[in-house]
DNA sequence: TATGAATGAGTCTTCATTCAT
DNA sequence: GATGAATGAAGACTCATTCAT
């Protein structure tokens, strides 16, 4: 199972180091020495597995992407068996708004996507995914407008050191969710 | 008027120089070249003006910061003559959904803050301004809904083709304006 | 035969791959990369037919010296059969100079043996060859001169778009041919 | 007169350098490292000069056709009181034959012009100017005819441990440049 | 035998920053 | 005060070559 000669796995810690280097230094503070240092592996590598620092990157975000994905279907889950879909929804937001790495991390995502547009549909992926959830339980139109806001709550959380609490983050889900 | 021979007006032309770029290269692509080269001034009067490029970028937000104030003076005269505050704000916000640099402008500004906590002050003067603006019109809470809401909103337009249409955005604002 | 499991056609191939590429990209642009690609092989090939990236270069310079060694023969029996030498030479020449790979080829064979002493013996067989053919028609002396002439009209060909042409070539070579 | 703080004196430097490294080398050997040792200057100092390793070259090559052009002044002049225009021809071109620096130097040129066609200007600077100066002489069919062969001959001379000598060369000349 | 993986040296280039003038 | 020159560090990327398999 060790790195070496085990390409698959050799790839994997690249990404997997890229993606951990997001939040602290950001999407254009990787460089291949950088990632190859947290990855341990030879500078080399990176440039063997992706042939451009622009490639590890979109690995990197399509990793972030895809971790997004197995917490969507969490949210999924709980919110199938919620009693009050709102309510139950600003405790899961209200916990991601605590993620702080998880929270920059997207915040990276979309900024990459405003320079790069070939990013743009990976950057959907939260959103979009998260619409999709919530319209099981509410129209379109509202489900779309509560994910809206849960991104805008993130964006607060980001640079206020208090973030909306559970109730505010309630009391806002609800009058979204409830009006048609 | 002239830029030379004229210290703040060279300053102010760097300034605006790096502002006009941000949203074509990210902060991140900023240099001194660059800006030098923008700003039609030698390159050592950037670091003459600015001790450092970080330095330099945080001129260059703030004076996006201040750009907006601007913009936030303007809706909030708009917003005091309104008959209908929600739909006014969606109109207003609709227009900004347009503004696509501006709107690059800004997630560059959230971004970096995520990455360098002493431009978190400057990075909440959009959020915290509107959310005084609407609260001249609605109480504190709801003022502050509204205001995340709008900047869910700019993200989702960030990376979608079709952002929300003015209807979508007056449903929502009304229903976080109107509840209590 | 197919290439696989066919080590001689496989170093065939190689050795092919690399004196195609050489007009395009000269010989101080072949890389093991690419000529495994253009010859279709797994870039270990390359290394395990040939020991070192000088060896591959020198089989291929070999090639398009074997190959010449076929045109010679062609000029050869053109040249038997001819009434008049020198005016058959200056034929054979002037579709030489429209045939651009073969002189970038022969130059850059020139070039490299100039840094590379070990590669002037196959670098002197165009000249030499030349040379012994036209011996059969006319002294040692003359040989010598007109297959000179001859690179001369190469090179000039090389640099310009109107390379001299068949009757300025027939002139000079019965010139030189001619006298004594 | 030294270098420091001397833009123009470092510039030539550089490109002195550079030119002296070619015919060892070879153009396609030049590396920013290379020159910057030679030079004596720091390796930054080479890429402030020339944007591009290209542009270096380019400089490099403009040099060595330069110091050609001082090389066919003396031509000139010598022929220009010579009793036998083509006798002293071939005395020139024998110590050109000799000179094995300028004639590496000089192929180098004609092959780099085969991949760059901007360079073919500068390539055909010799001879070009040899023709125009022998035409001062003999009709220009026959100036360019001369110049060709002794193209031709710093070929012969590059592979060959015996160039053609003062004789062979005068035979040869007189007979181009005597036919009409 | 054959080859994909691996890597370390080396390439061009950019750039923040310093500093002499 | 102002600026062009200067440079060393660092970045992305390429590649010959080695080697495990």
């Amino acid at each position: 199972m060790s790195a070496a000669r085990n390409p698959a796995e050799r790839r994997r810690r690249i990404v997997e180091a890229a993606c951990d280097l997001i939040p602290e230094v950001g999407v254009g503070g990787l460089t291949h020495r950088l990632v190859a240092a947290r990855a341990d592996v030879p500078l080399g590598a990176t440039t063997y597995y992706f042939k451009t620092l622009g490639d590890l990157v979109a690995a990197a975000l399509e990793a972030a992407a895809e971790l997004t994905a197995e917490w969507l279907r969490r949210w999924a889950g709980e919110l199938a068996s919620a009693a009050d879909v709102p309510a139950t929804l600003a405790a899961l937001t209200a916990a991601y708004l605590r993620e702080r790495d998880r929270m920059v991390t997207w915040n990276e995502m979309y900024a990459a996507a405003g320079h790069r547009p070939e990013l743009r549909p990976l950057a959907r992926a939260w959103n979009d995914g998260l619409t999709e959830v919530l319209a099981a339980h509410v129209g379109p139109e509202a489900a779309r407008r509560a994910a809206v806001f849960v991104d805008g709550a993130v964006l607060h959380a980001l640079v206020n050191d208090d973030p909306l609490d559970q109730d505010a983050l309630a009391g806002a889900l609800a009058a979204l969710m409830t009006q048609p």
